[in-house]
DNA sequence: ATCCTAAATGACTCATCAGTCAGTTACCCG
DNA sequence: CGGGTAACTGACTGATGAGTCATTTAGGAT
């Protein structure tokens, strides 16, 4: 070392404000890539810089971190969807392809999509965390979906389908889509282009729900 | 017990043959309620009603019992959908329907669907794991739904859909049913009916796949 | 009856890691 | 400058569970 290291440079710093944003940010990055269980709470402190008991200064436990991950990575891109849901003045033909376009752009593409994976895996084991994700994020995508399709049942554009499956069935794909890109598609590369893929579920769903002159409009209030 | 007891009772039998299904069995039941990780092979072997150590005469591994279960868990439904669809003689759009129906109540309805969880979950962990289960029983299902559609395209009575993403689309909400069920069902009960769920999906699959007079035919492009 | 061997046992090792806490030190305030 | 405090450290504990292996014994062979 030289003179002025051992006077001038402290071995850490106090960034109270900074720590969980960042300990949040590498617990992350790490169950992602490894998982729930296989990640290391030393891993995620030396990833974000600081000991391991310094993690436990701002969160309780490692589902305690997870849940906040999990905060952290979806709450934007939901808000987002909602303002446009707000705002959109158009066919719900265009605001359903708009939905499904942002829902991968913004969640799919990224690497948050992998939490899905993680709470359905962990579901069993932290049920709390599973009925938080449920009412946090399932819930608020679920309501956009059915809002848009909602719409175009309104007008007349769509046929009266039963609103709370169809809306699960519009969701399946991307949601599985999201799973395959953090399961298998490392094993099996190339299989799968995701554009193809949300392209061609947006005609078939839009196929399926449009309302045409003369046929039975669907089973709507069974 | 009675006085014969201390001299005839053995302590344990031989049996060879029957110690790797009933091992098998035991760690389907486990994995599919707790989960791989929070499965303990001490458990697995007291419900197969012998030792931790004769596991071992039998398996290399906890991944390698994981394989055997999930082979054991899907041959057979697999096998008797490849009959049907060899056998079948009616019109696509039943055939479609014949296939999802049995998927739910061969396989979805069935303990086995936890298997898909497990393996979907633990792929990052065991990437050989996860082909194997690619191989043997996603391709598989692919191949059948494929054919499917393949033969309504064929005979005029669906779109010239794009086959690969298509297929994929019409199993997603199959494969994530199962996932719920598995998942957030326990937390949040009563949300999804099954019967209701899979009628919804075929019939808006069928809707979205059928052709009609004086329509585009192809791929659903504006 | 008794020998032989392989099926079965279960106590053991050893590595892992979530969570703790007594001690250390940056940095603010007077 | 030098005291106080709260941010931070990292060695430690305690629990857990996969995988091992020396020992026991069932049950067929002779």
């Amino acid at each position: 070392m030289n003179a002025t290291a051992k006077v001038l440079e402290p071995r850490w710093e106090r960034r109270k404000d900074a720590r969980p944003g960042e300990l949040v940010a590498a617990a992350m990055d790490l169950f992602i890539e490894k998982g729930f269980a296989a990640t290391r709470l030393d891993d995620v402190a030396k990833r974000a810089g600081v000991s391991k008991g310094t993690l436990y200064l701002y969160f309780d436990s490692k589902e305690d971190l997870l849940k906040a991950a999990i905060r952290e990575g979806y709450s934007e891109p939901l808000h987002h969807g909602e303002q446009v849901l707000a705002s959109f003045e158009g066919s719900a033909e265009d605001l359903l392809r708009l939905i499904l376009k942002m829902w991968w752009e913004e969640v799919g593409a990224t690497k948050q999509a992998g939490l899905t994976k993680l709470v359905i895996g962990e579901s069993q084991n932290f049920p709390e965390l599973a009925r938080f994700y449920h009412d946090e994020v399932i819930q608020r995508a679920h309501k956009l979906v059915s809002a848009a399709m909602e719409r175009g049942i309104q007008s007349g554009e769509f046929r009266a389908v039963n609103l709370p499956y169809a809306q699960r069935i519009a969701c399946a794909p991307m949601v599985l889509l999201m799973l395959w890109k953090h399961s298998f598609a490392c094993c099996v590369p190339n299989t799968v282009d995701p554009q193809e893929y949300v392209a061609t579920h947006a005609d078939m769903l839009i196929h399926a729900l449009k309302a045409r002159p003369g046929e039975d409009p669907g089973r709507g209030d069974k």
